[in-house]
Formats: C-alpha cells, structure tokens, sequence
DNA sequence: GCAAGCCTACCTACCAGTAGGTAGGCTAAT
DNA sequence: ATTAGCCTACCTACTGGTAGGTAGGCTTGC
C-alpha cells in the first residue's frame, strides 16, 4: 500500500511543513538539518537526499510561502464581506499567528535573515513581499471605489497598502515584546483614519 | 604611554564598538567571538577574558545601544525646531543606517533575532523598546501641544507614537529589499495625515 | 514467470569548519 | 608579588555537506 515513492512524496512534503514551522519559529539560520531529520525519525543525509543544499529547501520553502499567501488571500477574498472587513480579516490572522501560535509570518523571518540568506532566496523573497503589496493594494482599491475606504488626498492604494502592511510587520515585531494590545492599539488607529466616519484631525476643518 | 589598563580599557570599548557594527550588520546570532577576535587582532579566548559569555557581551551591546538611542534623542531634541522637524531628524538618521551604510538599528536587529535571545536579553531589549516609544511620545506630545501635530480625535500620543515608531521599523525592513523609495512614501504618507494643512480624506468633511 | 538492472529512499560513518567556552602559562604594569 | 591582559592549546557540540553502501520496488528482456 503504502510505496517506497508515496512514502517519499510524504517525506518530501513533512520536510518542508517541518521546515516551514521551524522557519516562522527560529528563522531560516535557526534551524538545521540535523533539527529536521530528528523531527522526522530519519537521518541527516536522508534530508540532503531530498534538498541537496540548505538553499535548495530555502527555495521550496519560498514556494510554500507563495501558496501559503495565496491561500490566506483567496480565503480573505471569499470571506471578507468588502474591503474593511478584509483587513480586519488579515489582521485577525496575523494576530492569531503571532501571539497564539508564537510564529512569524514566514515572511518576515525571511526578512529577520536577510543578511545570511543566498542570493537567490533574497530575490524570492522579494517577489513574494510585492505579492502581499499587491493583494493589499487591490483590497484598497476595491475599498476606495466602493466608499468603503477613504484615502488622504493625492495618495494611491499601492502607498496605503505598503504603509499598512509595514505597520502591520513592524507592530508584530515589537508587540511579540509588549505585548498584543501595542498590536492592536497601532492598527486601529491606523485603520480608523482611512474609514469614512473617522474623525481626522480632532477640531480641525479641511479648507 | 599605552599602559596595560589603558590598553585593556580600549580594547573592551573595541570588542563593544566592532560588536555592535556587527550586530548591527548581521544580528546577534550572525557574529561569533572568532569574529570579534579576527577583528580586533587578538585570540578568541582574549574576548572571552573581557565578556566571559556571549550573554554578557550582548548586555553590554544593550548599555551601548541604550546610549546610542539616547545620544540621538539628545541631538534631534537639540537640533531639531520643532516635533514634525524631530521626527523628520529621526527618520532621516533611520534612513541613512539602513541605506547609506547597510545597517539595522541595534533594536530591529535584536528583535530579528528575538528567539534566540538570552531572557536577560529580551527583558534589556523590552526596555529598550519602551525608551524609544517614550521619547517618540514626547515629542508627539509636544507636537500636539504646540498644534504642530494633529491627532484623529481619541488618539494619544503614546498611540501615534507607537504606530510611527512600527510603521517606521516595518517599512526599513521591507524597503532593504523593496528600495529606499518604499520607505519614504510610506512614512510621508503617515506622518502628512498629522500635520495641521494635511487633507485628511479627499472629498470629506468631518462633521 | 523471472531475473537483471535501475531507481528511490534511506542508512552509517565521516569530512572540514565553526560555535561557545575552558585550562593553564607568559608578560608586563602596579 | 600580584594581577590584568593576552597567549597557545584544547574541549564538546554542532554546522552544512559527502562517500559509500543497502533495502526494496519498478521495468524490461528473455
């Protein structure tokens, strides 16, 4: 029942879900071969003869974190009711991530190892932060053209959505220290000013 | 002339100053004794004879970095004519780290690396954390004081500081790989919606 | 039907290099 | 004489990676 190549497919497949759980826990240069093959019950060498090199498993794991953010997106896209509730969707996720689960998006370890990380991968990791970028950016564009998202004058959805996500990354860095509620507070705040109701300068009237 | 003390003296300031280019540069976990020792010139266990245990340098990286953070606040409250100006001060010395000389402030790089931390590390890092949002704070305060600064009604100070402060951590992450443009766009964008002229959402009056 | 040959997945044993860290000795300033 | 600062030599544990071999399934030719 259970072949020698089926088998081989599932240790394929457990390596990188091993490696991408180490990856959002330790970080790329935090966890090793010897850390996977004991994960697994099988040998250093066993894991060299599915990954050749380190970055060749770096590689697979750039591409589980493609469909990783393909699949948070399509499920955001098919859940969120607009544009707001989308975020909040994303936000709710990434918190989830963080404090209950105690993991990085694979993203940002990614980004936290930069400096140690081949050539190739950094170019990887690269493409998938403009694919984030983007599926942020088309969620604010929808929420603009609906009125359900109002931006400050003269900005684009592709400004907005970088500043969300930069915020969104660099409060999960520092709240994982001080907690979950400087997370929330940060993104509230920010989210406020950008919906239709908020109030955007206390006893200020635009010319 | 060069006495032993002195010279001893000199070479602990050394090992503290090279470990923080290199901390700076690679992360904590990124740099090794040997490192230091190739460095400076001198054996690996001569760096042991001044920090016994890595730990120990890392605490003395944390004294570094806490007057680093202070020097700088010191001189952008100095130089710096009022808050948006103080603001600007930092986020131009932010900038200028990471891109003209390709480095992480000492926080980012201690929260990249936040898993492997020592927890004598990560209480001296949360410290740190809470002293840069308390001086960003201030001058919000400051700014909202003197109407040079403007907060959507109900934030406080220690919330825009805190969201500028992620938003600005995020955003050099991400533009080291992105590009510096990324950054600046991201933080104009952020900081323009709390400056008194700012059009806060296009086409809408608040009541 | 069956065996030869090949393939995949795994193994043990090992490589050079590096991590943080230690023991003990020499030298020179106090 | 003591001690601070440095040295050589060494330790254990672990890094990514390799050499060489084995067990067993798959395919092919006879």
């Amino acid at each position: 029942m259970t072949t020698k190549s089926a088998n081989a497919r599932h240790t394929r497949q457990q390596l990188i879900a091993v490696g991408a759980d180490l990856l959002c826990r330790r970080g790329y240069t935090g966890f090793s071969y010897q850390d996977l093959a004991h994960e697994l019950g099988i040998s250093k060498p066993s894991v060299h003869h599915h990954f050749a090199q380190k970055a060749d498993l770096g590689l697979a794991l750039c591409d589980w974190t493609e469909q990783w953010l393909r699949d948070g997106f399509g499920h955001f896209d098919q859940h969120g009711q607009n544009a707001p509730d989308k975020l909040q969707r994303y936000l709710r996720a990434a918190a989830k991530h963080t404090f209950n689960e105690h993991k990085q998006c694979p993203l940002s370890a990614l980004h936290s190892d930069l400096a140690q990380l081949p050539d190739a991968m950094r170019a990887r990791l690269s493409d998938l932060s403009q694919l984030e970028v983007n599926w942020v950016a088309a969620v604010f564009r929808q929420g603009l053209a609906d009125g359900e998202l109002q931006a400050p004058a003269g900005a684009s959805a592709q400004e907005l959505a970088q500043l969300f996500i930069f915020a969104c990354k660099g409060a999960l860095y520092y709240a994982r220290l001080l907690g979950r509620e400087h997370f929330e507070q940060s993104m509230t705040l920010l989210l406020q000013q950008w919906l239709p109701d908020a109030q955007p300068a206390q006893s200020h009237t635009p010319l």
